[in-house]
DNA sequence: TGCCCAATGTACATATGTGTCAATATTCGA
DNA sequence: TCGAATATTGACACATATGTACATTGGGCA
């Protein structure tokens, strides 16, 4: 009963092809996601690709339909997640941060290198940087903030997000649980209570020193 | 005794490729960064490349250079410039965000973007990285906040402009302008002055409306 | 006014990529 | 078990890139 990508038992697939593009996306970047040597990674002819796609440019544009529907899709949710306060509101939109299934921040960064190089990924990446900033902002209005007020929080919330995502670092999970409290602090404006952060920490399995 | 690039009678140059180079990166990202095409802009046979540069990975180490030199360089500088308060201070470092002379923002993300298809660069990147967080964390410590509010403090400020950055977005210094007297309050805790804004806007010859 | 040599250009060898076509193999269902 | 649908392959035609060897041009100076 197992969901496999591939149960025909043939060696290509659409997801096989898909999946190999999204992971040297990730890896090296789009000007990686060649035919050819994805076609040596998955032992196969270069030439069966095309029983998949119509060509390259096909393969491409699935992979940004993947980006799309994901990241900005959680984002907007968390950012709409009942909540008490407006401490906690922020605790849910980082939730994205930190659970690689609402956000994915390798992919979230290849695409946006790729779009220095195709004017139509750049369009598609301001208009999810709009999406998301506007979501943010009604969360702080939301809670009472100003249109000037809540712009500039939603922007330092989200930019900030963007801009670890560029640093590309690798820390671990307890190294970025420290800065939380902090971070609240201050894109909030206030001090979270113990039992906020207990249960931020508590659903993303973290146990703080 | 203008200064010119080029006051040989020879067409080409060292500096003649670098810039071509700088050019595309930064239009269309490290993968644009070929001998054939640069050739094609410059009018010049793309083997007359080779008499300035060994090969295309000498052209790309310089080009690296110049990145390193131009931006961290002034980032640091600025963060330990004279001031008499934490506002102050901010507000000489956000003088590379609107100053294209101490930091070159597109040149900035197409490095980061190249880092992704190079474990030099990438390296390179979270050195520079590096370097100026703690810069900025000296600063928020030299202003009397603690090591971990200093920390997450200039990780903010740093993170905001870097996340800026990678949305390639075009405003202009108006838009721009408005926003800067709340992320001061945001990432200091403190409202800033208008005298010390004043300063600041007209230094970059800015008038509010 | 020649000569030198920095700068440029032409020709060649090679590598890597794309996409089409016709031939072949494999799987599944009637 | 056979045929149709599905998948795979190698050969071909082409395009774009790198780098080397060797010939040619043209500025500047003795």
């Amino acid at each position: 009963m197992e969901q496999s990508v591939n149960d025909s038992g043939w060696r290509g697939s659409q997801e096989g092809w898909l999946d190999a593009a999204y992971a040297s996306l990730l890896e090296s970047g789009i000007d990686s996601v060649k035919i050819l040597p994805l076609a040596k990674k998955l032992g196969l002819s270069r030439t069966s690709f095309y029983w998949f796609f119509k060509d390259r440019e096909e393969l491409l544009a699935a992979l940004v339909a993947k980006w799309r529907e994901k990241n900005t899709g959680n984002m907007v949710k968390q950012s709409e997640a009942y909540a008490e306060s407006l401490v906690e509101a922020m605790l849910n939109v980082f939730d994205c941060w930190i659970n690689f299934d609402l956000f994915d921040a390798k992919f979230e960064f290849a695409v946006r290198s790729w779009a220095l190089q195709s004017p139509e990924i750049l369009a598609e990446v301001q208009l999810a940087d709009q999406t998301r900033l506007e979501a943010l902002k009604q969360m702080f209005v939301r809670f009472g903030h100003s249109e000037i007020t809540a712009d500039v929080r939603a922007r330092t919330t989200y930019l900030v997000q963007i801009g670890y995502i560029s640093m590309q670092s690798e820390e671990d999970l307890g190294t970025r649980m420290k800065r939380i409290p902090e971070y609240i602090a201050i894109y909030t404006g206030q001090v979270p209570q113990q039992r906020e952060l207990d249960r931020f920490f508590a659903r993303h399995g973290h146990k703080p020193a």
